[in-house]
DNA sequence: ATGTCAAGT
């Protein structure tokens, strides 16, 4: 059924002029994949055909590793295998873990309707603030992965739990690769519970080695489901192109007026790269002939609003056609702990990933995959991505496993142990909070602070603000700080008018201030998105800064932490933010550049902090955070961008 | 005189 391809004929306008195609296929041009396909697990199952195997060797093996595509069904229907089975028989649950809470909600959602259930009652999902589960009547629990990690804390063996399956285990992220090791641990003692890990990609091996190592052969062994169920083809760039996100807009452009059907989906690095090729399709768009399809330009990525997230699932009206222009991961942090400095660096994809995108067309009907690189390229990417654990900050995740009662870091069962630099730096940090020993055992407050799901210093700054008496306000800005983008200045000359907004908020102490007045005044006028709105804050932001302060407030009620105000006393204040954040010192220069107290690092004010127009009065600041950017139109490479606050130390 | 962003508790 495939096809002689007119468009990619030498000479004719479009991809195929410059264009490789890596297999050679006949016939018809091949329709694109709808885009729910793309996007979205419907379609076959054909894990269905697995059902015995998968079911034998979860009885026989304590991990069994299962290797299928996004969409192949084992998210939804392994577990209900299990219950079938009888694993949640005797009051035991299955657990499947997810990455992200979107996944975990909707997963839930749609393997309740499946079964027929009401959610919340059989089957459930618990994702931070949010549990839609029942501890009688739940044999099936979808939760993200961090969750589930920080449920070790109060029961260490995870005794309810009967199998755990820990899903999209090749994205690697922190929580699931700490996971994967207390799991390995929690075997040892209790080899009753199982263990599934999921993996899209074929570096599943790691697992079956991780999970065999230093055990019986019936520790672990790999289960393969069906690959993908339609071919792909793929084609690649004949040259390397100069500017990839207008590259990206031409072939988009070049599909819609070749191809008679289906949706586009693309991937970039970064939002920037997403609004320029907007950009370049609105461009284009004018010039579209008559009676072709209409395209219909639609960004994706983690900074739009659930709805406007969701807006892509539906499906585009007969005549249309949709291209979702989405971010990934090219984009990762990466992170220096010789500076203890983070910034974004783009890297390039990775072949396993590569792969996985290629897939997505193929899910309901044949596809093509346009990869904006020459094939040579290909084969010189990476098998995969490093594991976020190897690049990172490591302080509270090893406060937590101190807490678990892991005390060799060094020795640890890691799936990929974190550089040492990194864990020296994190044990270095948590003595000097307090949080440790200095034999590295946990103090008191430490075992306190690990079960707070704030960073270490802000942990810090609520125990101390006993000492100061602000407990109310500290709550406020510990809260505030988990939050990003508060304030919401668009381009332009609306820009100008949100930022005279954002003044009324604005404290001449710094930034953490300025985000307690503006929390303060979102209550006081009624916590309405209206108001919001017309004063440049994101109701978002603002809510969820509500939701974090109140299970803040819960914690330090537990902890017997009092709650008083400071009364507008701003010195108290300044004096219990740097009890978290004495470690963030700088001092101001007179070229308007600070030197970091640590490290004696030059550094430069953000934009958008309050300081980035002001001169401290005392000389002397403290800061949240430091990262290198990508901006570095400054005076020299080596300045640093932070978010900064005007502190005490006024000494 | 100027602006990093995938995800999680």
């Amino acid at each position: 059924m495939s096809a002689s391809l007119t468009f990619w004929k030498p000479g004719t306008v479009g991809p195929g002029s410059n264009l490789d195609r890596a297999s050679e296929v006949e016939g018809n041009i091949i329709p694109y994949a709808p885009s729910h396909s793309l996007l979205s697990t419907q379609g076959q199952l054909p894990i269905s055909k697995h059902r015995e195997k998968l079911l034998y060797c979860v009885e026989k093996y304590g991990a069994t590793i299962v290797v299928g595509q996004t969409g192949c069904g084992k998210t939804t229907q392994l577990p209900q295998y299990l219950l079938q089975a009888g694993w949640a028989d005797g009051g035991h649950v299955i657990a499947c873990t997810q990455p992200r809470r979107i996944a975990a909600t909707s997963v839930a959602a749609r393997v309740a309707d499946e079964i027929g259930v009401k959610l919340g009652d059989e089957v459930g999902y618990t994702i931070r603030f949010e549990d839609v589960s029942s501890k009688e009547r739940t044999r099936i629990l979808y939760m993200t992965d961090g969750m589930l990690f920080r449920e070790t804390l109060v029961d260490p063996l995870l005794s309810r739990y009967s199998v755990i399956m820990v899903d999209e285990a090749h994205e690697r992220s922190v929580y699931t690769d700490l996971l994967l090791g207390i799991l390995k641990k929690i075997r040892q003692k209790r080899p009753s519970l199982r263990i599934v890990v999921s993996s899209a990609t074929l570096d599943a091996t790691k697992f079956l080695d991780y999970f065999s190592q230093g055990g019986s052969e019936d520790d672990a062994v790999i289960v393969s489901l069906e690959g993908r169920m339609f071919p792909v083809e793929v084609a690649y760039l004949k040259e390397p192109t100069p500017d990839y996100v207008r590259k990206a807009a031409q072939v988009v452009w070049d599909i819609n007026l070749q191809q008679n059907s289906g949706d586009i989906l693309v991937f970039l690095t970064g939002r920037e790269d997403i609004e320029r090729c907007l950009e370049e399709l609105a461009h284009m768009l004018p010039t579209l002939p008559p009676r072709s399809i209409r395209l219909i330009p639609m960004p994706l990525h983690a900074g739009l609003t659930t709805e406007e997230q969701l807006q892509i699932f539906q499906p585009a009206a007969p005549g249309t056609r949709k291209a979702i222009i989405s971010t990934n991961i090219a984009e990762i942090r990466v992170y220096n702990p010789t500076t203890a400095l983070a910034s974004l660096a783009t890297v390039p994809v990775s072949v396993a990933s590569a792969t996985q995108r290629a897939g997505r067309a193929g899910r309901t009907s044949p596809g093509i995959c346009y990869r904006l690189y020459p094939m040579s390229v290909f084969t010189t990417l990476p098998p995969t991505t490093s594991p976020e654990i190897t690049r990172t900050d490591m302080t509270t995740p090893i406060l937590q496993l101190k807490s678990l009662g892991i005390d060799d870091l060094m020795k640890f069962d890691w799936v990929s142990a974190p550089p040492a630099e990194t864990v020296l730096r994190a044990l270095e940090g948590l003595l000097a909070a307090g949080m440790i020993d200095e034999y590295g055992r946990l103090t008191m407050i430490g075992e306190q602070v690990s079960e707070c799901p704030v960073e270490v210093g802000i942990a810090r700054m609520l125990f101390y603000s006993k000492d100061h008496k602000c407990g109310e306000e500290i709550l406020t800005i510990a809260a505030m700080t988990a939050v990003q983008d508060v304030f919401v200045i668009p381009d332009g000359a609306a820009g100008a008018l949100a930022e005279l907004e954002r003044r009324k908020f604005t404290a001449e102490e710094g930034d953490h201030f300025t985000l307690l007045n503006a929390y303060n005044a979102f209550t006081r006028y009624g916590r309405s998105s209206g108001w919001c709105k017309s004063h440049a804050l994101s109701f978002r932001a603002m809510s969820r800064a509500v939701s974090i302060r109140s299970q803040l407030k819960k914690y330090m009620q537990r902890f017997n932490l009092p709650i008083e105000s400071c009364e507008g006393d701003s010195k108290r204040l300044a004096k219990c933010l740097v009890s978290g954040y004495w470690r963030n010192g700088a001092r101001w220069t007179a070229d308007g550049t600070y030197r970091s107290v640590r490290g004696n690092m030059v550094l430069s004010v953000h934009p958008t902090s309050v300081l980035f127009t002001r001169k401290p009065r005392t000389g002397w600041v403290i800061f949240h955070e430091m990262e290198e950017t990508k901006k570095t139109q400054y005076v020299d490479q080596n300045m640093r961008v932070l978010t900064i606050t005007n502190g005490a130390f006024s000494g």
